[in-house]
DNA sequence: GCTTCTGTTATATTATATGTATAACAGAAG
DNA sequence: CTTCTGTTATACATATAATATAACAGAAGC
């Protein structure tokens, strides 16, 4: 498995390193129960230190996108809150939209783009 | 004006401010031309530092929405790179999207949002 | 001219976040 | 008994965030 971490990027390493995961995940790449590559390796894969990735896999934790067992490394395990990923992606979509909105991107050109992203997932 | 801005929030003082300050323009509660109040009225306003604000309306130059002049003070204007801001705008919404999908949460549900926010926004 | 308002610049301090580096620990697996 | 987990601790360097004073130059109003 590739990861695409830019280290010019002024977003953080591990939070870099949790998109690509959700990302990852999104696209099935990863299904509930996979393991990801322990710490170690994953660190020594993309060339960076072992507690940045650690923290990564604690922010998914604590996000509920995976379980953290000391055996067996992180688990992919989609813990769903559904009413607190609404108002997570509201507060989310609220900020794009206002942008996009001052720019003149319509909603229809939203709605586009939440399409053609959905499509890469499963898609239905 | 009212600003809501969360002194507990982890989300830094001139973020949250950039993106009021954006909502505030997408609803039209601000114009093209319309000036924003000085560093010192609005840190004043808020109770934080003249410099935060001064660095939120930097950004806001930055990224496109405000003129900065001496005399005047900040000056809404929009400057529209359609391009960079689909670029931008895509960007961000694929990471939503992600997170979304990973959470079943339907493409169908995250248009219905989208026509939410937007109706915020002078509407159609 | 003088005061008052702009944004700007400079310097300093404090706190927090980020990333790296070593090292050691406890538990499970082989 | 060795090797692999995640975990914890400590230390260090750097960057960011936020505040605090202070001063400056340009424009506006009187």
């Amino acid at each position: 498995m590739y990861w695409e971490i830019d280290f010019n990027s002024d977003e953080a390493l591990y939070t870099q390193l949790c998109n690509q995961i959700i990302f990852a995940i999104a696209a099935e790449q990863f299904r509930e129960g996979d393991t990801l590559p322990s710490v170690r390796q994953m660190a020594d894969d993309i060339g960076i230190n072992m507690h940045t990735v650690n923290k990564a896999y604690n922010v998914l934790r604590q996000e509920g996108f995976v379980k953290v067992d000391r055996r067996k490394g992180a688990v992919i395990a989609i813990d769903i809150d559904k009413l607190n990923a609404l108002a997570e992606t509201r507060h989310e979509l609220e900020i794009i939209v206002a942008r996009a909105s001052c720019r003149n991107l319509s909603r229809e050109e939203l709605h586009r783009m939440i399409d053609e992203i959905y499509l890469q997932y499963g898609g239905e």
